[in-house]
DNA sequence: TATATTATAGATGCATAAAGTCCATAATAT
DNA sequence: ATATTATGGACTTTATGCATCTATAATATA
């Protein structure tokens, strides 16, 4: 039940570009601010572009900007992008073969979590880290 | 953000045991009705014993009974029996150094996050499991 | 008292995945 | 033409979750 490096790294990244939302920022730039493995930024990045959260440009004066403003990307993408379908136990997957098939007491509270987990992600964007709204968002104020 | 399989096979015995709370019931019973590596299992009952969730009985007609009544042991102690101290991201420990020390956006969400996951653990005890209580309790009823 | 049964303790192995590196290639601005 | 940037993929490293095994200690009961 951890959140893996690579999922903070995207969103560290995509917050420094949120921040500043219409340069572009290369993968150099971002890995140095954000003290992430250059190589290792790089293949997230291409994640991200691919799932149409970043736009990229090649050749000089090149680099990467965010397709969408940041206060329409939620965390929800972000971690899709990242780590796939969001899951949090294997047997939520539907080819996946239980034993206990549908008598099982647990699933009632791991599907619990998972839709507390999902309700914040998909209620929290870029533009709220950015902003520092979380906990207002959220909690109801703080 | 995946649930153990640790995890689960601690939840599915203490379950058990908590279906029928006054029968002790031995490694070997229980690894077999619920699919668990039998040695495995031995291990896992260790830690439910250290942290006083369980009582244990060594010899013939020995084995393994809960400590407290169902309805007083919640997720949380089970969690934390298992897994240690529930974090959600490294930099929750408060002896790791990150760099972005207090000024983190990303923080508040993991956080909330964390209270989140946190409130529905300790809000959920095995009993709840045994009678399939839960999304009474959690969602208010289905 | 002897024996079988049970948990305890810890060492060890294995497979998988996360994290990180590297290099050759393609695109493009100047 | 050149330097700069992202792309694609192979590869290595490291950590750890999961599991096995063996020797030991406790204890019920015949």
């Amino acid at each position: 039940m951890q959140v893996s490096k690579t999922l903070d790294y995207a969103v560290r990244s995509l917050t420094l570009m949120g921040s500043r939302p219409i340069d572009t920022m290369n993968v150099k730039q971002i890995a140095e601010s954000q003290y992430i493995p250059i190589n290792y930024l790089a293949k997230i990045m291409r994640r991200l572009v691919e799932r149409g959260l970043v736009r990229s440009m090649v050749g000089p004066e090149g680099g990467y900007i965010l397709r969408k403003p940041p206060d329409s990307i939620n965390l929800k993408e972000v971690y899709e992008a990242i780590e796939g379908e969001f899951r949090i136990i294997d047997c939520m997957d539907k080819d996946h073969i239980c034993v206990f098939h549908d008598n099982c007491g647990q699933l009632a509270v791991w599907d619990d979590i998972r839709m507390s987990i999902l309700n914040i992600l998909e209620n929290t964007t870029i533009y709220d880290i950015v902003e520092n709204k979380i906990s207002d968002k959220v909690s109801g104020g703080k």
